[in-house]
DNA sequence: CAATTCTTGGCAACCGGTTGACAAGCGCGA
DNA sequence: TCGCGCTTGTCAACCGGTTGCCAAGAATTG
């Protein structure tokens, strides 16, 4: 094994040595198949396949790995099998606590089955996000598409690829997590229902959000079911500025009671109306969704539904681990329940404040 | 080129075609070799070093590439160079917003230097994170440990096999981004004494944190300086649970005022004294650390001492590059600027409330 | 014009594993 | 005792790039 001796090439191709910074070698399985007394493809079979191997030979192999501290070289294994034992993970935007749980989720379960998770986010962007899934399908085994935005063709492509995993929307041909958002919003709608409210106006997400459209038509139906006036307002973008920009247009629409597409808007929504010193809840109710980190920090704690995002995490970690084992699994949409988190700031409708 | 036809080995081993899941193989440089008529070699060093090819040659191979939609398989570039253009991550609890500049900063400078980040999380422990790092170091170049919970021994183990560098830690011996948190705590401590506050307390973080240390360290000096009293009070977690603990110990200090080792205690605090009827700011004042997601949720919005995580992590992986480039870089710790946030839970002490 | 030097493409070994095919030896049954 | 089948270790080709070394041809200089 020859190191550069080119001190040129060294310095513009690999600054740090292959080897240990220290300039040792690292053990390979031709070290063990010496100290072992066998071949090397005796070795790689006693460390990838126990069982083909003697007990014997396989005892005498694993000593000389722990006494060579071996470890396998992740590159030269996924040479010829293409295997790394990593699995991708694209988020539409790192800082939105939407997805904390999601990262947890997969990252717990990737953990747990020996694989690492690699993180990347789209910044909301189509072009960002397929530059950094196809860079991503280089390496990994696998990938989870977080709440994506690119379209449905291109998700398609990518799992002709290697196996893909959707989470929070709905792609036909490819497995996919979705929460079950009209369990969640039909508990929402009761409650205000229950608390005497008439019109509940829904403030929406991004235009080109799935989600933002299924949560509008669970609105809607829950509504209908409930005997309630909906109405729909567009917010300019789904943060905390957001739901403040949005708040004079939802007093003007005469509802009593606000859901809103995330928990971003209907904090920014529930500063602006404090600031107009409207009474929440009892000139108006707010509830957000999502249930993120930071939603009980507001006074009133926020009232939200709370969509499972770790269990997404971890069913489409599981999911897709189940996918590349082998391993049959029977659903290609898996739904994962939503649920009404009552805090202070959805009540009743107290007359004129 | 063949595939297994052993479909007991497939079946358990690899479950995906190694190419294209629609069988198709995937184009190699034999290809692009062969379209061009040249050597193999030749595309290699035409793809890896264009200037060691004639001008025509290259323009032929990058043509062959692009007719054959030619990727380059990372594994079988890795195996002779160590180089996978990854950077690792690991932070200590990935729900915890003061993590999300570091991730979002260090993932944009990656992606601006065409790395791709890989994040894992220790969860508050060294021997998850001691785990984590060494299987990071399998396959990234570099690593970046943002305020690990190992001791410093096995921080400069892991720099001696690859370059590391550290944020919110000193080590010696290993490049570090630090905050410089004396910056905001004078800001902090001077803008109290200006409202008057006589004697400030500081709620510690966990025992085994290097920044707690600091902070209380920082704490004592500008008081000192500004001639206040300060006293320490300890914490059981640094969570919002754990500022609700502490609110006794916080009254019982005869205090005006309180900083926090984070914000998350800050939170907690002012909720639990606002469910005790204690007014914030007019009773006491409160000031977090590290304007995390959130902090502006609260009433009224917390006063906090920013730490710019987002420039921690894009400084952090900057130096890590500039290590992997062999560019020399000058300096071993690199410190950032803290500064105060002035929001509305700190202010002049108003006598009996 | 000849000799020397430089450019540039080819050869082949290598990186560190995996694995199909094969052969030697052992065990069992007729 | 012999023949057959199974076990298990070895051989060597392979995965898809990289790169040191070499040689052929072109360019430059004396």
């Amino acid at each position: 094994m020859t190191e550069p001796t080119n001190p040129e090439v060294a310095a513009t191709t690999d600054p740090v040595k292959k080897n240990g910074r220290d300039g040792k070698s690292k053990p390979t399985i031709y070290d063990i198949a010496k100290v072992a007394g066998v071949n090397p493809s005796t070795v790689s079979r006693a460390l990838s396949k126990p069982g083909r191997v003697s007990a014997k030979t396989q005892k005498m192999i694993e000593d000389a790995a722990a006494e060579l501290n071996y470890r396998v070289n992740p590159f030269a294994r996924a040479l010829p099998t293409g295997r790394t034992n990593t699995l991708g993970l694209i988020v539409a935007d790192i800082t939105n606590p939407t997805f904390f749980g999601i990262i947890r989720g997969a990252e717990s379960t990737a953990t747990a089955r020996d694989y690492t998770l690699m993180l990347a986010e789209s910044a909301e962007s189509s072009e960002t996000e397929l530059t950094a899934a196809r860079r991503m399908m280089a390496t990994v085994d696998g990938l989870i598409l977080a709440s994506p935005r690119m379209d449905d063709d291109h998700i398609r492509a990518l799992a002709g690829d290697k196996p893909v995993v959707v989470i929070n929307r709905e792609v036909e041909g490819v497995p996919c997590v979705v929460p079950d958002v009209n369990k969640g919003i039909g508990e929402a709608i009761r409650s205000l229902a229950a608390n005497g409210h008439k019109k509940i106006a829904y403030v929406a997400g991004p235009p080109q959000s799935w989600m933002s459209g299924r949560r509008w038509e669970g609105v809607q139906a829950a509504c209908e079911w409930s005997k309630l006036e909906a109405v729909r307002l567009e917010s300019s973008k789904p943060t905390v500025d957001g739901g403040r920009q949005v708040a004079r247009d939802v007093l003007s629409s005469g509802a009593t009671a606000v859901l809103t597409y995330n928990d971003l808007l209907a904090i920014g929504l529930m500063q602006e109306l404090q600031a107009a010193s409207v009474v929440v809840p009892d000139q108006i109710s707010i509830v957000g969704f999502d249930d993120i980190f930071g939603a009980d920090f507001t006074t009133p704690p926020l009232t939200t539904v709370r969509s499972p995002m770790a269990e997404c995490g971890t069913e489409a970690a599981t999911l897709l681990l189940d996918v590349l084992h082998g391993t049959e699994h029977p659903v290609s949409t898996l739904r994962v329940e939503t649920e009404l988190v009552l805090r202070g700031s959805s009540g009743r409708l107290l007359r004129g404040g």
